[in-house]
DNA sequence: TTAGTTAGTTCAAACGTTTGATCTAATTAT
DNA sequence: ATAATTAGATCAAACGTTTGAACTAACTAA
């Protein structure tokens, strides 16, 4: 297979190389380029309201380069959503992580949870609407939710079942349920949903507010509704400042 | 022009006689056939990803049809849309006055909010997702949300914004807001957000509970988990059984 | 009643364009 | 020289649209 695990221009195109050298001319960076005008356009227009000149053009390339470093229109979409697996893994995997190990810490503790819970909110939505580090992979996400291809499987599986059970042992800890328990799971759907719906239903919220993009003021404002909410949804105190150290 | 603001099949084609009476062919027929099929393929696969010959297949009617009917293929999809506001019109609108007018005689009584909140979640789950009454309609609203074309504008004028304000009485009278103050604004696409999610995200909420459709027990057992959560949010009481009339 | 006219609708065929894919030749760095 | 990469041309298929001839049902004048 070509996926690499390359998270973006990493290493060299090398076809399959196995010295791993940087080939004669930029393919790789070609390559890149084509990932990351495909992954913009796929985003914003879906994969048939997109033509592969359009991609070629927006990518800067010859239109034969899609067939030959993708196979075709087809397996380009394939490695955009590789590509985008590849772009959140550093972002979602240590949020889970940590929201485990501090949930298995904190057990018992209800103010330690409003407070690991609080931290999750505000780091899920800086990370994902704040400044765009992720951008087109969240709206080709969404387009997966109710278009599913062929890939949405292992998008289900790599990250939303990883995110949900994570945020489920956090829930299942407040409520005193096993993190399996259908209502656990229902009111851990409802959590990140909240979450999430300010990037979904993204042009709504802004038309409500009047706003036209997601300053990190407003997204401390969203975070100051939103947080209160949550943390009452699950019984928790409210959340404390955690600047100092006790 | 040719648009009559028929809402379905309603009246006959009539061309535009004044004597009302059925014309020569059913062309009514034809008409209705191809925008209802046209509503289902759009809301599943998107404007690009449906051809005019599928189209026009799929509604058992020759090619050209459509370009008769509506002019092509952009006229057909601004129809398409004209029909989703008619037919979700006396959904929402009756909805929506209800819960104007409930919390103008609730306030004060928090009990009776809580009913009301509850009445409402439930027909808004079982009218948007129970029996599929509106189906498509839903489906090609989310399409525009997050990648508006033209028509968008009206969407949110005639839908969006009126439910959001009469939901937002409601959250007012529960907070003792102002119903256009921003944390009310926030709160409130908190709330529908929540709702809509189940829908939304109708693919996630299914792999993590394991289902494959919304039975009414299921959508009972949604609620079950909803209700209380959005009651908590707004500071409520638990809503009581309103079978009696005490 | 009847024959002729008309408007509304459907149809198969063809229009010119764009699609995704492929091919060959040229170019490039080693 | 060699192998990787690109440019430009070309392909069949599919695209949205248009065409002109049919057909149908209603109206009109005899």
């Amino acid at each position: 297979m070509t996926s690499d695990l390359a998270t973006s221009e990493s290493h060299a195109a090398a076809g399959g190389r196995p010295d791993g050298r940087q080939s004669r001319s930029d393919g790789a960076a070609s390559r890149a380029r084509i990932l990351s005008a495909a992954g913009k356009l796929f985003a914003s227009r879906g994969y048939s309201g997109v033509s592969t000149r359009e991609l070629a053009r927006a990518a800067r390339v010859n239109l034969s380069a899609i067939s030959y470093h993708f196979g075709g229109k087809e397996g380009l979409y394939k490695q955009v959503i590789q590509q985008l697996l590849d772009d959140t893994e550093p972002v979602v995997h240590p949020v889970a992580e940590f929201l485990t190990e501090a949930v298995e810490v904190a057990r018992g503790d209800r103010q330690a949870l409003s407070n690991i819970c609080d931290a999750f909110v505000r780091g899920l939505l800086s990370s994902v609407f704040g400044d765009n580090r992720i951008g087109w992979q969240m709206a080709l996400m969404l387009r997966e939710f109710h278009e599913p291809s062929k890939q949405f499987a292992t998008i289900l599986d790599q990250r939303i079942h990883p995110m949900h059970n994570a945020v489920a042992t956090l829930v299942g800890a407040a409520t005193g349920r096993p993190a399996d328990d259908e209502e656990t799971v229902l009111l851990t759907f409802l959590i990140i949903a909240q979450c999430m719906s300010f990037g979904t239903a993204r042009v709504v919220a802004w038309a409500r507010m009047g706003w036209t993009d997601y300053s990190p003021e407003r997204l401390a404002q969203v975070a100051g509704v939103l947080i209160p909410t949550i943390l009452r949804t699950l019984g928790l105190p409210p959340a404390t400042e955690m600047r100092g150290s006790s």
